[in-house]
DNA sequence: CCCGGAGCTGAGCGATGGCTGAAGAGGTGG
DNA sequence: CCACCTCTTCAGCCATCGCTCAGCTCCGGG
């Protein structure tokens, strides 16, 4: 990410850790070719507005030496910027001021269109699309809400790692501070629908969180 | 599509794809005969200068063996080059640097021309053919408004996968951030004349959006 | 064997999302 | 200038969802 405010740097970046990304964040466009070359990103998400060279010129940079994805933050009523920015090559952009959530989302829209990421997700006998939002059981297709659904894709793009409520609560809800309760509820929930077709997938580590995996032998 | 700069190729195949197409890209003109064979495409995508044989000599290959349409990327003053590609039969030429969505819109007018657009696609029972705007329900013609059609379209195009009312209203209104209950109201009227004669294809999957698919099973 | 805390879940409610009929605005052709 | 048609807005309705709460069970430690 190259973006110059520190407090909107830091607050993108650990979200999109917490989605389980892997994230460098550079105030400004300096030496970005070493930077692209070093770090080798999937996507890189742009600040239009940056001291130096500004964020189109960094997007012909990233374009022509990279096949990464480019996110793009203008301002409120930066049309123009959005059309320049789309037409020269970036794959989607964010207005600003914006919510982390959405970010996140589109960031990974952009690198599932990109094929950078697998769509279709699987646990043992279990299938998360993310395009079509199917989730299936063996054959047996799971009807989901639109939270469990949430809450789903999250744990299967963390799976096999035990993730703790407050984790979950912030990557899911985008809250801070909150009743793990709330975890608790859906958790139940999509348990019910998940396991009335096959043995448990979502278990739960006392004290510690909850894992999605899949048990052999 | 044949493309050596990594960046183009990713931004026009993804462009591409999100119009509804299946896209592959190569890096030169390796094997091309074994790639066409095996791929077997409706159109390919050629840029003049590659490593290698250059763009000219895989256009006869690619005129040579097989039905398929060209549309080349040559530079800004490549006018000779211009001339001589559309002289050998290439169907089209898009200049350097260009804008994504006239690329794209060349790529459709080219496919439309050579009839080889599956102008028509077929959702279950459903019939969707975008030139003559004819649509049928097994063997009934259904009669749609101008903007029933541009919606089932989109959605005909994007079949199998979610779309969010949102991104529904850019892609067949172009409006920015608008009232969802807009589409609400077309898909209502859309289903009411697609689904007098049939089950149901048009599924709302709540707080996600739309997709348009036919349930086996 | 008992106790406390962690986790589970059914019930209830307020809020939200989605659907639709109706009416007005705009445009087109007769 | 009128009649018709399509598109859009609006408002009310309904179903469902998401959250809170409270009582329960379960598990591990002492």
């Amino acid at each position: 990410m190259i973006e110059d405010a520190e407090a909107i740097g830091a607050a993108v970046s650990s979200a999109l850790r917490e989605a389980g990304y892997q994230v460098q964040v550079r105030p400004d466009g300096r030496d970005l070719e070493g930077e692209l070359a070093r770090f080798r990103p999937d996507l890189v998400v742009l600040d239009v507005m940056l001291p130096g060279r500004d964020g189109f010129m960094l997007l012909e940079v990233i374009r022509r030496t990279t096949g990464a994805g480019v996110v793009m933050l203008t301002a409120r009523d930066g049309v123009a910027d959005r059309l320049r920015g789309l037409d020269r090559g970036a794959d989607d952009y964010v207005v600003k001021p914006f919510v982390l959530a959405e970010l996140v989302a589109r960031v990974s829209a952009v690198l599932r269109r990109l094929g950078r990421t697998p769509s279709t997700v699987q646990i043992g006998d279990l299938l998360v699309d993310a395009d079509s939002a199917v989730v299936l059981r063996g054959d047996v297709p799971v009807e989901l809400t639109a939270t469990e659904l949430r809450l789903l894709r999250y744990l299967a793009a963390q799976r096999g790692r035990v993730v703790g409520k407050t984790q979950i609560l912030t990557a899911v809800w985008g809250y801070e501070d909150y009743d793990p309760n709330l975890v608790e509820v859906h958790v139940s929930a999509l348990r019910r629908k998940l396991e009335e077709h096959g043995p448990r997938l979502l278990h739960t580590v006392r004290g510690l969180g909850y894992v999605l995996r899949a048990d052999e032998t």
